[in-house]
DNA sequence: AAATGTCAATACGCTAGCGTATGGTAATCA
DNA sequence: TGATTACCATACGCTAGCGTATTGACATTT
């Protein structure tokens, strides 16, 4: 509730990552200034100093996902060379249940500013162009691998919803794995 | 914009289609009751004569669209004797941009109140059981069948996602077209 | 014709949240 | 040490939207 208790002075990265929290759980709309700030244990005032409004904040804690998240990409997945071990990985990763997926997967129907749209737009074809390019790397033709990456990646997003609505939450890391391996076997050859 | 000019008196199903609508394209979180009744020509006065508040209105329009979104698959879907046949057809109608789906995704990353997670966890269900029906008759097993279903399902929800997120982008008719065929050719044996 | 029922308009109070203005405090700098 | 800077608190006004209370206008029934 107070994470912040023995730091005094709070950033903007603070903010920005509370906002991130309160999207991934609950999505963009919910993210309001006065709640926000109780539960980093200020008040509006320290809002207002580090951000213009309300809607700078969301853009700035959106931007800072996407950052986050293509590091996590560059450091994970790009540099397994070998393309079919790198669609694995992929494919492992995107059933654990971390904070970028739980983000991604609100974002998708909440676009209510355009912000939204357009950040996850670039977010989605920057994604879809590393598996395109894995698919490729394997033999398939440029059209082929359009489609299957396609298919891939609409069965990662399907997965995300699936698992939030079956289960509630996403599925813990045992059911996770597996999931992944059946799926990882129908999708890559 | 006004839709009922004829019309002099509305009724609860009025409020209900009119709450259906802003929840496909906008979420159920946007669904107000006095823009809605500009909307309709009306005020609030009127609203709260059909429901005793807006809670009551959500539930009775998702209500309702669970019931148009049975009658759907009744009329189109399981008539079709052949299992493969039946397969083919749904994944045709799950392409069609009909408000059925919108609502269904916009349900998925929308889930602020427990009505929501409710209905969208019985209906993906019900529409992964008749999927998994299908695979069944046609010779998988019981395991095959359900992990089957639930891919193929995915890719629907995926599906769904990616024309709405790359909008403008990647999908012309053309493309749609191929992307559904090669889909249909890997997912249905 | 009177009474009742059905549907809608209007006026009101209330809350959450946005954004502004101003003041305060502790640290740092001149 | 006085002044400036960085950060936060407090108080205020404003709007959108919820829900209630009351009244009004037809239509139907009696």
């Amino acid at each position: 509730m107070n994470q912040v208790a023995k730091k005094k002075l709070l950033t903007a990265e603070d903010w920005q990552e509370g906002a991130l929290n309160v999207i991934a759980h609950q999505g963009v709309s919910k993210v309001a200034i006065e709640p926000l700030a109780k539960e980093l244990g200020v008040t509006k005032g320290s809002f207002y100093w580090h951000f213009s409004n309300r809607e700078d904040l969301v853009k700035q804690a959106l931007n800072r996902w996407r950052e986050k998240d293509k590091e996590l990409i560059n450091e994970k997945i790009l540099p397994v060379k070998n393309p079919k071990e790198r669609l694995l990985a992929w494919f492992k990763l995107s059933a654990e249940p971390i904070q970028t997926h739980l983000i991604y997967s609100t974002l998708l129907a909440d676009r209510s500013d355009n912000i939204i749209s357009k950040i996850l737009k670039e977010v989605t074809l920057e994604r879809l162009s590393y598996l395109q390019d894995s698919y490729l790397q394997m033999g398939y033709d440029t059209a082929q691998a359009k489609s299957q990456s396609l298919m891939a990646y609409s069965v990662y997003v399907g997965f995300l919803h699936m698992s939030k609505t079956l289960y509630g939450s996403l599925p813990d890391s045992r059911d996770a794995e597996e999931y992944a391996q059946y799926v990882a076997k129908q999708l890559i050859p």
